[in-house]
RNA sequence: GGCGAAGUAGCUCAGUUGGUUAGAGCAACGGCUUCAUAAGCCGUGGGUCGCUGGUUCAAGUCCAGUCUUCGCUACCA
């Protein structure tokens, strides 16, 4: 049982953005778990990755004019950077796109074909006219063939969960460049899923590789009907690797990442001197996915199916966790509460989010919260208040004598604590971290009423009861030791600080069965800093700051400083003539009245007019950006022509003008001073 | 409206297969203490466990219905 060895993946991020607070649950689950293996004393390797393929790299590394390999380590730089600040220690960090991933692609590609599971055939393909490529997965959109809902992916349906490919679609659209998508001939690979449906059915719903809700999620939407053919190949162009027996095609980069996790363990291998097989075509490793629960589909079902058939080990367990909220809400840049791990770092103390996190996350897929005023109560409170202060409280009396040579009596505190080491065990094994965090708080509360009621500070005044100081310091400090063991895996610094005061270093859970005695106790320094309020405050107005909007004030030495992330999200359309142009009316209009719609989410009901008797009525979605005052008056730039639209509160009779993602970053279109409602824009 | 999740003290949540007066942390209030990073200790208040009905000797815990909230989506033309 012990000899049994653990290989932890967490998700490999994409190299098209940076790490944010909302990763890092996943990084810092993670890496709770492995270091908390470790500690145990489990032979434990951690590995992950840099995403690096896929339509989206190729098409930023167009936009800025330079290889995509640069790109792309550019990124993994910053990703390293990003992790190694929260103390993230992967045992190997690799890329997909490296030699061994290609190997590994190459190898378990033969294995499919001679598996009889790849199917080719000559397929309808969407090809963009316009940018002269191909359309894959996420650029091109569309109506679900299956629920029919519309605006739907090529690959998937958020709303029904189906997975088809992007020819199924009703009525696409290119997200490169607008056009509508004509359909070319190609030659496509597939893996025929459906094959395996029996084993996957039977892996997902044997309850010992998901958790209860995963399972009953892929039986609900999935296993009840065929699986579909898994379209892996895309043509030139692309960012990925070619495949060898299909000239011009490339394997989907969700083809290749999930074998990213199989390649980085090889790098790992060859650096220490390992056999891949011990790892990934062993009994004696049980493999651990960690991952969100919107990749869940392809770690499930897709993965399980390519290993399989690939002749690898299934994964034992796949973790899947929810995601992070802000003061309730989801993550925005507009709030500031989507923070950037390198923004993070500049202002707070990792230990403060490992801790906070780990005090949150359970099991389940629930979503956790990040409550600002329950983060800063809570890492004081707990972390400050109770935990650190246990030492901070005791040491400085012993500074000059060190730990008694003999454990004292005690009442029984430290084997009661010792003892309690097996349950939080058992709740950090289980990723109920917010458990084991609530046991470890709870010694600490019987420690720290353990010195109130010896009063140390009593003792150090009375000359005879100096070794008797020394005894009851030597019990603090050893409670204090124990619980810095127990949250070794959430705290790695504390429990290095707590190894330097007592001079002893933590190596083995088990350390926290037997008391420390005899030993220096080193000149007493802050383990940690309470967390300022101000800080978190400075922490989220820069990253509101950080965001594409541009600041009135620019500093002139520098020029301007706008990044090229607006024109990705939405790149540019094709050229039109000035015919094209002039058939579409824009005029300026007031709005004369702003109406709320109470069932509407996003909906405002403007009435605009364009001089004189000539009103519109029409519906915008600003709600969430502006208010019915702000709207009451102004002047706007409308697409007067548009046609009317039948909408679920009215018809609407054009279009207002506006810049913006959407939700409360909406930003309408005004006009200098002078213009009047019914003038035309040229 | 559809899909998903959830509704337990001011806040964040625990509450095993239904079983004695429903718990914790934080916050609040009162007192004590001063060793400690205005930290600590003791104590108090506060919940008709969303609502209704049902099953049961017994329901926060099971069933049905209902309401509400959140996420995605439908409405951002």
């Amino acid at each position: 049982m012990t000899d049994r060895q653990l290989l932890v993946t967490a998700a490999l991020p994409y190299a098209n953005g940076h790490i944010h607070i909302g990763h890092l649950v996943e990084y810092i689950q993670t890496d709770i778990w492995v270091r908390f293996q470790k500690l145990r004393g489990r032979k434990c390797v951690f590995v992950c990755a840099d995403d690096t393929h896929g339509t989206a790299i190729m098409i930023r590394a167009r936009q800025e004019g330079r290889p995509e390999t640069e790109l792309i380590a550019d990124m993994q730089a910053a990703h390293e950077r990003d992790f190694a600040g929260f103390d993230i220690a992967f045992d190997h960090y690799g890329s997909t796109n490296s030699v061994e991933n290609y190997e590994l692609c190459k190898e378990i590609w033969k294995s499919l074909r001679q598996a009889n599971l790849i199917a080719e055939r000559d397929v309808e393909q969407l090809f963009d006219p316009v940018a002269g490529t191909f359309l894959a997965d996420r650029f091109v959109k569309g109506t679900c063939p299956l629920c029919k809902a519309p605006d739907q992916y090529g690959d998937n349906c958020s709303k029904c969960g189906a997975t088809y490919s992007p020819t199924d679609l009703i009525d696409p659209i290119s997200t490169l460049s607008g056009a509508k998508p004509i359909t070319k001939s190609a030659s496509h690979l597939f893996v025929e899923l459906e094959k395996m449906h029996p084993f996957l059915e039977e892996w997902t719903q044997s309850g010992k590789h998901l958790q209860p809700e995963v399972a009953n999620y892929l039986k609900g939407h999935f296993l009840g009907n065929p699986l579909r053919d898994w379209d892996v190949s895309r043509p030139n162009p692309y960012f990925g690797f070619a495949i060898p027996d299909s000239p011009n095609n490339y394997w989907y980069v969700w083809f290749d990442a999930p074998i990213g996790y199989i390649a980085s363990t090889w790098q790992w291998c060859k650096r220490n001197n390992r056999s891949l097989a011990d790892w990934w075509q062993s009994e004696a490793t049980e493999i651990h996915h960690f991952i969100g629960k919107d990749i869940t589909y392809f770690h499930t079902l897709f993965w399980p199916g390519v290993l399989k058939s690939a002749g690898y080990s299934l994964p034992e367990f796949v973790h899947i966790h929810g995601f992070l909220t802000v003061d309730g809400e989801k993550m925005a840049k507009s709030k500031g509460t989507q923070v950037l791990a390198s923004t993070y770092i500049r202002h707070l103390d990792p230990a403060f989010l490992r801790y906070f996190y780990a005090s949150k996350l359970g099991p389940k897929l629930d979503d956790i919260d990040l409550n600002v005023t329950e983060f800063i109560n809570k890492v004081n409170s707990d972390l400050v208040g109770k935990v650190v202060n246990l030492a901070s409280r005791s040491a400085r009396f012993v500074e000059s004598v060190g730990l008694a040579v003999e454990y004292p009596h005690d009442g029984g505190l430290f084997a009661a604590a010792a003892a309690a080491g097996e349950r939080i065990a058992s709740a950090y094994e289980q990723l109920d971290y917010a458990r084991a965090t609530r046991l470890i708080m709870e010694l600490a509360d019987q420690a720290n009423a353990y010195v109130e009621n010896t009063a140390p500070w009593t003792l150090k005044k009375d000359p005879t009861q100096q070794h008797r100081l020394q005894e009851v310091c030597t019990i603090v400090l050893n409670l204090f030791r124990q619980i810095c063991i127990y949250l070794t895996p959430v705290l790695p610094r504390l429990a290095q600080q707590c190894g330097d005061l007592l001079n002893v270093k933590i190596h083995h859970w088990n350390d926290s069965q037997t008391p420390l005695v005899g030993t220096n106790v080193s000149k007493f320094e802050h383990l940690l800093q309470r967390i300022a309020p101000e800080k978190v405050q400075a922490m989220i107005d820069e990253s509101k700051e950080a965001t594409p909007a541009t600041t009135s004030e620019t500093p002139a030495s520098t020029g301007f400083n706008d990044t090229g992330d607006a024109l990705l999200a939405e790149p540019m359309a094709p050229t039109c003539t000035i015919d094209d142009f002039t058939k579409v009316d824009l005029r300026v209009a007031r709005i004369i009245k702003a109406e709320e719609v109470p069932e509407a989410k996003k909906l405002v009901k403007l009435t605009v007019s364009l001089g004189g008797d000539n009103t519109r009525t029409l519906f915008a979605g600003i709600k969430a950006a502006y208010t019915l005052e702000q709207l009451q008056g102004r002047l706007v730039v409308i697409v007067a022509n548009l046609q009317p639209r039948q909408m679920k509160f009215g018809l609407s009779e054009g279009m207002v003008t506006a810049a913006g993602p959407g939700g409360t970053e909406v930003f309408l279109l005004g006009i200098d001073s002078g213009a009047v409602p019914g003038q035309r824009i040229h």
